[in-house]
RNA sequence: GGCAGCGUAGCUCAGUUGGUUAGAGCAGUCGGCUCAUACCCGGCUUGUCGACGGUUCGAGUCCGCCCGCUGCUACCA
């Protein structure tokens, strides 16, 4: 079977982490914990991009050097992962030396290769903001974007990738149709640089230093996406002694590379980061899926306009895998959404609380009063809704399997719901209570336990990449090991006659009202 | 301006290559149940499928036009 390479961006840490960051993070964590669980070697890679004018303005500002400044927020990202459970094997950071050295390097064989060329970058400056803008972004009034003053055309010296060398690599891979996700940023691509001819890329500046500094020309700094995107090799090891997970992660077809990025930044990772690996003469990553954003009500999350959710009391207030939960449940993954504090106490009560947490409890709570814990043994086609509730949870494992596999985590999630809504109405369908008080209805009862301790393992075993926390719970009421293999999920003998332990509540159900004013409280604090 | 996409029940959205009475979840309402965290189950209600025209035996699904919204438009992570 395939190894599995995936990525997130590397995150700008310009300032701190919030929710959107965690949106990302969380579904590519989610993929890689579900991939593992099918027993495919699954590497998963985050960090931070650290270079470039806006960082040390910032650190200016704080009156740091821009190295202390990105150490204070890389381990701020850190620790916020840390805090929301997510499994990277690596957190790459481009200030690192094994990343800063390498790219060095790939910039000096681009130039030997004759990839690269000294010309000159023209465009509208910002004298105060030492920054270059294009003509789209200056208008007509030709005013800089940031501090609204007028800015003046001026050329600078550059250094260029040749991009026309490679295009064709990047036509074929657009063929592909996994390559884009969703699609139409592909054509996007297509319509807007592909087809009016492409222009070659500045990979280099001279007018701010904190970067990485080019061997044969001092005076420039490597400039944003040659640096950026080598991460996901320089992590690695790639050019360094040790390029053992190079090997086995990339150099290797026998792996699916997955890149997740933000829709700003997929043209760089659909047109320029194959051919810089084509230029190195290395694979290309298999697919680049463009998530959407999480919005907030006034629009796109920002810093400036202070309507940023901060996980952190969220993560204190309702747990790890409440957050989590509500990250991939809430917006389909690849579209935009918006996050409103109605609809996560909603989303968590509707499905965590009364949905999953009440079926795990109502149904433990019944094989401990009818048969004194033990579940009774799986013996199929009993009662007359065992047969259809069977066709349910073999549908929607395969609908959950095929939907995770594709990264549609949203929709492999709600397979799972499926089968908790289908145990509810089971139990509705077949009165336990009712079964219990007829002494020759006891294998239909037997039956109705099997089934419920059945969907319990389930179920769990499917939002176990999301519920990280909470599938320990469940499988120590199931008195089973939390190292279970997920491929038990098709074996309905596994729980035969075994002794449950008490049941306790998994998600205490929230009070729509108080909540929402306290999440409400939390974004205007902060 | 150019390119792409979207506009379906109060809300969030599904609707395969055009085909019988347009669906799901949530909210609302009526009823049922009691194992369970006042949970769960069922029934019901609302939709001129953005507007107008066209093709067709038949269009939410194809074509044209109009209105509204979103994204991208080249070096801002």
């Amino acid at each position: 079977m395939k190894k599995c390479y995936i990525t997130t961006p590397i995150y700008y840490p310009s300032g701190e982490a919030h929710i959107g960051h965690c949106y990302c993070t969380t579904m590519c964590d989610v993929f890689a914990r579900y991939k593992r669980s099918r027993g495919i070697e699954t590497y998963f890679l985050t960090g931070t991009d650290e270079h470039g004018l806006k960082i040390a303005k910032n650190a200016a500002l704080a009156n740091k050097t821009p190295q202390e400044y990105v150490d204070e927020i890389a381990n701020k990202f850190k620790h916020l992962w840390e805090v929301l459970e997510i499994s990277n094997n690596d957190f790459i950071r481009t200030t690192e030396p094994r990343h800063y050295k390498v790219v060095q390097e790939v910039f000096s064989k681009f130039l030997k290769q004759d990839d690269i060329y000294l010309g000159s970058y023209s465009g509208w400056y910002c004298t105060p903001c030492e920054s270059f803008w294009t003509d789209t972004q200056v208008g007509e009034e030709h005013l800089c974007p940031d501090c609204g003053r007028s800015v003046q055309k001026e050329q600078e010296e550059s250094y260029f990738f040749k991009t026309n060398k490679y295009l064709s690599t990047v036509n074929e891979l657009f063929t592909l149709p996994k390559f884009v996700y969703p699609e139409s940023r592909k054509t996007e691509m297509i319509n807007n640089f592909i087809k009016p001819g492409l222009e070659d890329l500045c990979v280099s500046r001279t007018t701010f230093t904190w970067g990485i500094q080019i061997k044969e020309n001092p005076k420039h700094v490597i400039y944003v996406w040659l640096d950026a995107l080598l991460n996901y090799i320089t992590a690695l090891g790639y050019g360094s002694e040790d390029d053992s997970l190079f090997q086995k992660f990339w150099n290797n077809d026998d792996v699916e590379i997955i890149h997740v990025v933000g829709a700003d930044i997929s043209r760089f990772h659909t047109i320029y980061w194959p051919m810089f690996l084509k230029a190195l003469n290395l694979r290309e990553p298999d697919r680049i899926f463009v998530h959407g954003l999480l919005m907030m009500k006034d629009g796109k999350m920002s810093k400036s306009k202070g309507n940023v959710v901060s996980p952190y009391p969220l993560i204190e207030k309702y747990g790890v895998d409440a957050l989590r939960y509500y990250l991939v449940r809430e917006v389909t993954f690849g579209q935009n959404g918006q996050f409103t504090p109605v609809q996560f106490v909603e989303r968590i009560n509707n499905d965590l609380v009364n949905s999953y947490g009440n079926l795990v409890n109502r149904s433990i709570s019944m094989i401990n009063k009818y048969f004194d814990g033990v579940i009774p043994a799986f013996k199929g086609k009993v009662t007359l809704f065992d047969e259809a509730l069977d066709n349910v949870i073999i549908n929607s494992i395969n609908n959950y399997e095929s939907y995770m596999d594709d990264l549609h985590m949203t929709e492999g999630t709600d397979a799972m719901m499926d089968i908790v809504r289908a145990g509810n109405k089971y139990i509705d369908d077949t009165l336990p209570w009712s079964l219990a008080k007829d002494s020759s209805k006891k294998e239909e009862l037997e039956s109705v336990m099997a089934h419920l301790a059945r969907i319990i393992l389930v179920t769990t075993l499917g939002l176990k990449p999301i519920l990280v926390d909470t599938y320990k719970k469940v499988f120590g009421f199931l008195n089973i090991s939390e190292d279970l293999n997920y491929e038990e999920i098709k074996n309905v003998h596994l729980l035969d006659n075994i002794k449950v332990n008490a049941p306790s509540i998994l998600f205490p159900r929230l009070d729509v009202n108080i909540e929402v004013e306290a999440i409400t409280e939390m974004m205007g604090t902060k």
